[in-house]
DNA sequence: TTGTCGTCGACTGCCTACAGCATACATTCC
DNA sequence: GGAATGTATGCTGTAGGCAGTCGACGACAA
């Protein structure tokens, strides 16, 4: 009975096609089934998937819009090809809008977000002594979105998951988590936010976050799998034929 | 033969239909054609542009990830309500961005971008003195554009852009410029930048920008004219018939 | 061999049409 | 008289189809 219901009270939408499959869709990218710079041929997505053209084009259209895929009117849909140059840029605006959250949610700590907090980052240490690095990564993300959260101002909270969603793509041949040391400071964090130290949460976020950052410069610079740029075919290789 | 070539090598892009019918549906809701709240259903814009349902759809999911619409799955599209407690968060966010934007201006200077800025802060204080509010206006924003551009990071540039177009929304009741002390405040953050000092640049923007937010909250202050959230209106009241 | 032009194929952009759904009104039952 | 249910209507979501356009390939000429 409770099977629909969320625990954040979220709306139950009725899910359309387009939905659907731009999740798929985002899915194929993020998995890297559909490569960087892949063109996206609307109708051979509309046959994978089962659906029309329409539903997919919407969905392109929406993925645009986060970022996900290049609308080159008249051309179609590119998987978004993403550059070294583009990632840091994108680390170093993630550190940014972080340590404002973090900042803000100093500014005024609630009893119950400061303790769900706690228990999340409870739950991410036990996980990392587990080496179940699954249940860390996502206890991590889980803390961040706390925290973004308890800042208050939900413009920021959006454009923060929406940058944070578009790292989580660069984040994927990079070592996952720094293990204990990360839940470390996410417990000073923690103390900061509660004893309502703004300067402190700020500066704890923003070295938290530009560790990350660092740590994916270096991996980046040792695994250079950048693909090229993007090698736009429109038709593919003729069969042999005739 | 130098007509379409924008200054900035932009590309011609082959304007499509959904183009135009995306930027005359953005002009009305900014000129407030179309009000906040506003069912937009998608034959009559259609019918009022001459087009047919498909482009409509089409730049309407392309608003929505600017957020001038809301998408409702099932309901079609309205225009975004904003509420004075958004448009504060909003301002507090750009705050955030384009002082970011002078620091990193300031960490490597160049001498074309500062000799552009100081370019574009002559016109706005021409246009001061000469009363133009419209040339001060759209002078003080490309001052703005070209310092985040200035940050060479593009990540920056493009959320900073996206948050000031949703800015402008707000600023619409809102006295358009502050006059000369503005102009100053300018050309102080190109000193700074100029000079590569990047704390007191970051420092500069910030209390400029914050000023316009807090000029804006006592005009939002003393005219609440905040409409109402959205009266749902699917059908038309019927028109007395037998 | 290299540059230019014509042809062909494929894909996008757009239009029209239909089915499903949500809402508002009218009617009936308690 | 009030509430629940049936019915009508307008809108969205999706499908299918057609024309325009872009790029590639091949032929021809220099």
């Amino acid at each position: 009975m409770l099977a629909n219901q969320g625990s954040t009270a979220k709306i139950v939408r009725p899910t359309t096609l387009r939905e659907s499959v731009l999740e798929r869709i985002l899915e194929l990218i993020i998995i890297g089934s559909l490569k960087p710079g892949q063109h996206l041929v609307e109708n051979e997505l509309a046959d994978n998937l089962g659906v029309s053209r329409q539903p997919v084009r919407e969905a392109l259209q929406l993925l645009s819009g986060e970022g996900w895929v290049d609308l080159r009117p008249g051309h179609g849909a590119y998987v978004h090809s993403p550059t070294v140059e583009e990632a840091d840029q994108l680390l170093a605006v993630r550190t940014l809008l972080e340590a404002e959250s973090a900042r803000l949610a100093a500014r005024n700590p609630d009893k119950s977000g400061v303790s769900t907090l706690r228990d999340i980052c409870l739950r991410g240490l036990e996980a990392c002594v587990a080496d179940d690095v699954d249940a860390a990564v996502a206890a991590n993300s889980e803390l961040h979105t706390a925290v973004v959260n308890m800042s208050g101002n939900r413009v920021l909270a959006d454009l923060t998951s929406q940058v944070a969603r578009r790292v989580r793509w660069y984040h994927t041949p990079v070592a996952r988590h720094r293990g204990k040391a990360s839940w470390e400071e996410h417990a000073a964090l923690i103390d900061a936010i509660e004893a309502g130290e703004e300067d402190v949460a700020a500066d704890i976020m923003r070295r938290h976050t530009e560790h990350t950052r660092q740590s994916y410069l270096e991996s980046r610079a040792q695994h250079p799998e950048v693909e090229p740029p993007a090698p736009i075919r429109r038709r593919r290789p003729r069969a042999v034929s005739s």
